[in-house]
DNA sequence: AAAATTTACTTAACAGTGTTAAATTAACAG
DNA sequence: CTGTTAATTTAACACTGTTAAGTAAATTTT
């Protein structure tokens, strides 16, 4: 069983395959339902050889999310060529929201749960990307509106709107996930809610002429 | 070290007390990290005594959780005194949000945890109560405000301009409390962001006039 | 070519978890 | 005084993330 040396390209194939089997596993039952064991079982190898490509469990989470962030920037990637900075916030939104519904686990893990913090210096994302980073694409499109002079007179902080309008649609997102089947509550429709979202944050803060 | 018999009081008191040294522990450290052995030992007893009282960590999480909804509905009541219903939608949000900043990991475990579905027959709160229920507290208001006339003329859906509020307010909150310590977002000040919320959801929502 | 080292992995074990079965002991009923 | 019941404990189970100690192949050194 005990096998040939590795490249540095077959290591990093282990890696992705670790990753890969992971990644599976978390979504479709959550990060705490799943073991190291598992994991490793699904691969064919023992758990303790997780342990030579990541630290502990959390460091392969995060390596996930790492992957996942990106996932998540790159499909709102198209967006951006959309001709009007308004139509480009909305679809933002859309996109985010699509991303987050369809994969709820992956989002549970990136945007619901809290990670020790990290030295930004080991991070493999880079920040301020536009191919990167979800948060710049969103406050890029949010200066162009500003800039185009479209938000109500009273609004000059980007960071302020980009924040605010990614609480609205996480809000509902993140209700979605956690609360969809609580039977406490008379759920209506979560197109329906997400699109009452939409037209709050911009009958909220544009100016009243536009859209 | 066995004891005396106990009657139904009895049984109730120390039911309480697992619940009270429970709370506390949950509450500064986060459920996960918290044993049963860890509670039992706070009030000096077994961990196996907890089992005679809940069938599970899940159910003693869960009745933690009832009497955390029935302090949240509790402390939301005052503002319902509120002269203007458009007055009392606003500070239920702030009354919401401050519950939820101060009770941070009461807030997580009630709002952003699945719990596994429960038959509404056990459940010691009462629903549709404007005591006990605090969604049931938001729709009232928001039914008022709805028949007063100060929503814009195209929403129709009280429930869903109550989970659309709830949404927004949630957003703001879970995002803080999640991910306030996150380097990779350059967060603006959290009353800011509350604030802007707030002044979204009545712009959004209400008609031109109003507020 | 033989010996020593390094590499990739495994098995075995540790300290902890939620939970349950099997005692133990006190109080009560006859 | 005896037998039963209730409240509680100790001991144990199956499982977790993680680590120490091996094992054997491939490579490097002598």
């Amino acid at each position: 069983m005990p096998p040939k040396l590795k490249t540095d390209a077959e290591r990093q194939q282990l890696r992705t395959l670790i990753i890969d089997a992971a990644r599976e596993l978390f979504v479709s039952r959550g990060v705490d339902a799943v073991t190291m064991r598992e994991i490793a079982k699904r691969i064919d190898y023992s758990a303790t050889s997780i342990y030579h490509h990541f630290e502990d469990k959390e460091s392969l989470i995060r390596a996930i999310c790492d992957t996942d962030f990106l996932a998540l920037a790159s499909s709102l990637k198209a967006v951006l060529q959309l001709p009007h900075p308004v139509e480009r916030m909305r679809a933002l939104g859309s996109g985010y929201a699509a991303f987050a519904l369809s994969h709820p686990n992956h989002y549970r893990l990136m945007f619901m749960t809290e990670h020790p913090p990290i030295d930004p210096a080991l991070l493999s994302l880079k920040q301020n990307n536009a191919e990167q980073d979800a948060y710049f694409q969103l406050k890029s499109v949010v200066k162009e509106v500003y800039d185009a002079d479209y938000f109500r007179p009273d609004l000059h902080d980007v960071d302020l709107i980009a924040q605010t309008i990614w609480a609205g649609i996480h809000g509902v997102c993140s209700l979605q996930i956690t609360m969809a089947q609580d039977t406490w509550v008379n759920w209506v429709d979560i197109s329906a809610r997400l699109d009452l979202m939409q037209q709050m944050i911009t009958h909220g803060l544009l100016k009243d002429g536009v859209e």
